[in-house]
DNA sequence: CGGTAATCGAGACGGTACGTCGCGTCTTCGA
DNA sequence: TCGAAGACGCGACGTACCGTCTCGATTACCG
């Protein structure tokens, strides 16, 4: 298993030359200027957060013109986003053998990937795409963020292997582990989270098994609302 | 049961006047002006968002004077966050007798108030707490969101009418219903929410109760499955 | 006899704000934020020129926010216009009792004051207000260079005093005093009118005075052509 | 007599390729290139004035590349006196006969000149160049404008003749009547132009013409009056 | 006739200034 | 003293140009 960076096709973001094919004509880009300046921008953002995000630092940083910059990212959300993608993206290539294994891979991963830097700010640009249609477009792209893809993924490949009951629903598991890890972190002081025997999440991924397990047993619970 | 607005006691970030006993001397403060303040301020978030939330238009819509503004927020994070609070506080008065009723009361009522525009502002603001040291100050006092606290005592409740086996994590319980309903809102299309059966929450409160009470019968976390 | 500073009452350029009565309301402007900003203007002209001349710099010398400056000047050019103007302004209290004294006291003036930076800025910033729509809009309110106001004023007196044959056209006299002065100035190149004996520009007063006087007296001239 | 536009021989500040033997070897430049270049460059400067003349207006506008441009001359400056000297040149060829019937002659031809947008460029840039560093420059290798140039050939050749007393200034002749005819055009509104009797500027000339006689009658220049 | 070398259009590059806007503070008047 | 108004210093925004550079394509000559 492993968290591999994303051998991505996709620009991400930055934006294409208006010509799709090869060069067109004059000064091709520069591909190291577009590295330099995600770099730089990851920097300036680590330092100072999204309130000191300014463009005209990452363009003293890296020693860019800001020019160059607006040549490839519209506006300065564009170009974080781009910043954090490059680094956020990952495919959980899990595979344990075991739909809990893979479960448990995953929110661990998940868990600590949100505390990192660049994880929290993925996650925070997703949830400020879906009300901020400057950010929104910049996302538009690529709807599902990556968690919420590889969860099902997972979860689809267990109940090919029988792991969960015939009818359960993909997206209501996922929902369950992807969002209680998420709520899990966002809720807990920080020195909890330290703390804490790496079991917790674990303990998650138990309960929501069982749920669906038993459920498939007694068929409508305790419904008696 | 009633989602209520809180006919809260407490100034919600409004800054006292810095002197303890009620009035001093001179012009006392008119209260309009903050209720204005706070409308102004939810106004321009919703318009424009954080990043084009400025103060400089919130005095110019409201008629207010900035200086009337730092007079009583720190900030204009501060004064955003006193604004979006003071319409989002609620008090889940929830009490149906029965731990799953609660629950899927509970869920409901959390999904609807998601989609509202008041939640999603609420939702938002906590997000972007996390993540700049500005608003996350704002926050302090006051670290837990009002439906992470509400889950909490349903849960508390549950545990001590034995309707949960005993040693039951509270925090984890809460983990996975409030966060699946967040993540389930937040990773499902409108067109699908809208269209979905209003059992789609049940069905989530219905795998964590079974999930946790097999849990208590089979007595290693780390079964066999 | 003086080349005094105008104790003008006009303001010259910056803008007034739009109440035409004393204070309105809010912060009353800073004076001394004008004076700081002309006085810093002409320091960065004088350095380095008009194309070196940059709204940043004068800022950044003077202390003051560009905001301000653009509270006062609505471009660059208009700052300049009334910094050199501030400077410039001169009524030329010129009285020597007779038109000749008056003349080459004009004459030596202005002379001098070409070839200071300020005069040198003041002639160009008339000439190119002649082309330039945005200049000669900051310069519409006052279509007369100082110098040719002033010529004619003494010309005038001169005409009053019978010193001048009736019907001498006063533009005339002030088109070849002030022209030639001019011209003079700027066809010269600059070690020649540093030797210069002062009585270069008497001569050409001498010529003009000579020229009307004996052209009263025969009638035509050499009209042969 | 004529205004002949100068069937130069000289580059006119266009940069020779550094041999001097003609080709040595590559694609030789493109004639038509300079041409449209100053075509498009006296375009701009018409429109826009020095402070809107830009290089890449310039080549969007005549389809060259920039490189072709700085390739020929060293900077917008040297392109622009390049552009509108081109169009400015005329030699004086005037020949009445007589001192007076070639003043006129060339103040007329001056004064009309001016008023032409041409005229009006190349006197522009004199002024400008006076003051401009980078302009200067480019003109320096030229310092005297054609009209005084023309006017001292004429005043010249009048002393020859013997129409000017012995030891008049040929500068202070110049002067006079180039710089009264400049002064007269730029001082006077152009209704006011139009509407005058052509022999304004005849006025002109014989009082500098008188002037410069009487005076040679009268002993002292520093004379009584 | 194929190679070499300069030119051509195009446009990217690092900079710097533009003119605008917002923050948080300050300073006035009138209530 | 408060409240409205708005000036203040600061600094980022996104745009436009400068003068340089690097492409592929073109066009002479030279061997």
């Amino acid at each position: 298993m492993a968290w591999l960076p994303l051998s991505g096709k996709r620009t991400l973001g930055c934006q294409d030359v208006p010509v799709a094919k090869a060069q067109r004509s004059g000064r091709p880009r520069d591909p190291g200027v577009e590295q330099r300046a995600l770099s730089a921008a990851r920097a300036v953002y680590a330092e100072r957060g999204w309130s000191g995000f300014s463009l005209d630092e990452v363009a003293r940083r890296s020693g860019i013109g800001k020019g160059s910059l607006y040549l490839r990212w519209p506006d300065k959300a564009a170009l974080l986003v781009a910043a954090v993608r490059e680094r956020a993206r990952f495919i959980a290539e899990i595979d344990t053998g075991s739909l809990r294994g893979d479960l448990v891979e995953f929110a661990r991963g998940w868990r600590d990937y949100l505390r990192t830097d660049e994880g929290a700010l993925i996650f925070r640009l997703g949830v400020d795409a879906t009300f901020s249609p400057q950010l929104a477009e910049a996302f538009a792209e690529d709807p599902y963020p990556e968690h919420i893809r590889a969860t099902r993924a997972i979860i689809r490949r267990g109940l090919a292997r029988g792991e969960l009951p015939e009818g359960t629903s993909v997206a209501l598991v996922a929902d369950l582990v992807a969002g209680a890890v998420t709520n899990h972190v966002h809720t807990t002081p920080a020195h909890l989270l330290d703390a804490q025997s790496p079991d917790r999440v674990d303990e998650l991924v138990d309960v929501v098994l069982a749920g669906t397990q038993k459920r498939s047993e007694v068929p409508s619970g305790t419904s008696d609302l």
